[in-house]
DNA sequence: CATCAATATACTCCGGAGCGCATAGAATTG
DNA sequence: CAATTCTATGCGCTCCGGAGTATATTGATG
């Protein structure tokens, strides 16, 4: 399931179906983290004051990482976004 | 050019060959995203406590977008076929 | 419905980001 | 080399994230 995602709130959205396919709550996902269940709130809910840090921290614990690639290239992941 | 991330320090390494494969300089960046050129410096530079709202700005500016997906999936990836 | 789990909000405190501004240091070029 | 461009760093300032803690609000579930 690859997400794509341009902003804060696409990333916090996409964050929180990754957690929640690995059946975590955010609190739960604060313990493994370290960070407070607020804090993991506010990174899902796209509050974009939110640290890189955070989005690191959180990353690595649900086990995912960043592609960082020009927009909008028609690869072959296009079937999986419909 | 996919490039993978998933600290801060790579996420930065990674905007930095963006933002010169456009031949820009961090001082035309911040210009054209209105952050400070020592902002720039900071997020390219892997400040972990850099944050969404900056990532984002430079994202956009530099017509970026991320791909969120678990750790470690080689075949899927068509990026590196061409 | 009632209840319990899950998520969002609120408060104070502290630290650090990003601002403007300025400059030091590094890299590039002639 | 020197000269110029680019990048890193420093200071004072304001603002807000995240910690700790606690409580609302929302969402499932029987």
């Amino acid at each position: 399931m690859e997400q794509i995602a341009r902003t804060p709130k696409q990333i916090g959205a996409a964050l929180r179906r990754c957690r929640r396919a690995g059946g975590l709550t955010q609190a739960a996902l604060g313990e493994k983290t370290g960070l407070r269940q607020a804090t993991i709130s506010a990174l899902e809910s796209g509050e974009p004051g939110t640290q890189l840090r955070t989005l690191a921290e959180v990353m690595a614990t649900l086990g995912l990482e960043l592609v960082i690639r020009e927009r909008g290239q028609p690869g072959k992941d296009i079937g999986d976004l419909y």
